[in-house]
DNA sequence: CTTAACAATTTGTCCTAGACAAACGCTGCG
DNA sequence: CGCAGCGTTTGTCTAGGACAAATTGTTAAG
């Protein structure tokens, strides 16, 4: 099998950075410079591919393009998360780190019914609650540094998401139904597909007697308005991983605030607004149990 | 509330459209022609943005835009679908069909407890084999027509995605796990995020005592091979929904017969494959009980 | 020494306008 | 009726220029 090569659009779909960003990386800083087929088009051998995808993960971590490309590969490979992510050491004791980089492992050797089983036996020592703060959160937040790091492969992390997503809407399936209140539609932008937040967020506000309605991910922000409005939703809920560009998050919510009907207000969670400045007519919920405090507020300002 | 406008990116987002095409159209067909912000950037007005995602949804039922276009947008509403797609008078005896006009009509009533209710009732009453077989399968072609014709919203489409992904993952969880053969990893190639086929699949290959890897949809081609080396995957099963673009189907699966380890077959389902010829390494199954049946062959080929 | 305001740099996205190949559908011929 | 050939339609690629937002660095004041 010779080295396939790459036309732009599949480089795109492969490391994520538009056409324009590589045609202005080209300009700019003179890499990539793909091979041209027949037609003078672009056409990136795998190495470049390679080297652009972990460029992309450093840049997601903090650093700079205009540093990363200006470095060797071996140096690429060995440099650090810039931007603080969580290790093990920060998830609280050893023991429970411990733990953690136990599950991690079940998946890392690709033990899909021991990982099931592992987690089911602490989802019912936990409970929901504690299960989603104390485990998935942090496991989560764990599989995004390996990933980083480049310790995980991309397989394993969906393989990772696909089996944690059916815990989550399993355990949420058994929570009681019946009409509850406050109606919360959760949902997510375009060009944010992930959707383990938005579960964990779902999962805690069920429990605490929320009638969730979960609209999957990337909705376009008129069906957001259009659903809330058709849902007689009291609250629309997004969320933004930290992979989501920071930038377009106020202009998107902005947009949103115009679009939402008068009675739906609008909650953006995840760590991805972490960094977000204060807007009028949003809440801003960085971190999960911000979400439980919000819906008590919310009902304490109309009992 | 003035309505809003949109900048390009927005409505790349909103319509599916890309800039490029958006720009293209406007230079030779005249339209859409938005207005220009202060630094003469395009500013779409929402009216304009609307068209633009009903000419979308035609143009996905098979239309071609020179001709919608040219089309008065009171036309283009009462278009009839071009391409084949299965009303509800195809799905058998009326008795039936009108079961499932009545599911459809909960979700349209945006009733999330009763939707559940009655499919969990249907899925008592025929156990998981028939009830993907003759409740989601049509229900998910039900709606794919409707939503086409634009009797259904992206909104309401997006719940029942949702809701009946659960259903089904609910249900596959119930089955007896334990090491079973063969292995299959089910995933999707980049750009392909409908999930629903590939899990009626793992249903009823799971149902037949396979084991199954579920890795998400949306896998680099290459982390597929990866992954089936891991997995050491007797079958990698690719799901391809009838919205995908049907000329780039040969060339992915001549990819990924060259990136799969040699121990690994490659089926290929889902109503997009449909149409694509037959080729050498790679078993096409158009059809839900295609799956089943290869199953059957496959054993049958190793006893 | 720290903080605040301002200037310089970095970086992404938008713009115009041209070219071409692949897909589509039509026409005429067997 | 089916199939080959030809024009038309349509999307994507290319080039280089411009600009604004974000980030970093520097200077001045408390």
């Amino acid at each position: 099998m010779n080295s396939p090569s790459f036309n732009i659009a599949a480089v795109e779909r492969d490391t994520g950075l538009s056409k324009d960003v590589l045609r202005m990386w080209e300009r700019r800083y003179g890499f990539p410079i793909p091979d041209r087929n027949g037609n003078g088009e672009r056409s990136y051998p795998a190495e470049q591919v390679e080297r652009l995808r972990l460029i992309k993960r450093l840049m997601d971590a903090g650093h700079r393009p205009g540093k990363l490309i200006a470095t060797s590969t071996e140096e690429l490979s060995a440099l650090a998360p810039r931007r603080s992510v969580p290790t093990a050491a920060d998830n609280g004791a050893g023991e429970a780190a411990a733990e953690l980089t136990k599950l991690l492992a079940l998946i890392k050797q690709h033990d899909v019914p021991g990982y099931q089983q592992a987690m089911q036996q602490r989802l019912a020592r936990q409970g929901l609650h504690h299960f989603v703060q104390d485990t998935i959160a942090p496991l989560t937040r764990h599989v995004g540094a390996a990933w980083v790091e480049g310790s995980v492969e991309v397989f394993e992390e969906h393989l990772f998401t696909e089996l944690t997503k059916r815990l989550l809407r399993q355990a949420i399936a058994t929570l009681p139904g019946g009409s509850r209140s406050p109606r919360i539609v959760l949902t997510s932008v375009p060009d944010e597909p992930h959707v383990l937040g938005l579960l964990m967020a779902e999962a805690l506000l069920a429990l605490e007697g929320a009638e969730c309605i979960p609209l999957g991910t990337q909705m376009p922000l008129v069906e957001i308005g259009r659903a809330a409005e058709a849902h007689r939703a009291d609250i629309v809920a997004l969320s933004f991983s930290a992979a989501f560009p920071q930038r377009q998050i106020p202009g998107l919510l902005q947009q949103l605030c115009l679009i939402l009907p008068a009675g739906s207000e609008l909650w953006a969670g995840g760590s991805g607004v972490a960094r977000v400045a204060k807007m009028d007519g949003v809440t801003l919920l960085p971190a999960l149990d911000d979400a439980v405090r919000a819906l008590a507020e919310w009902r304490s300002a109309r009992s």
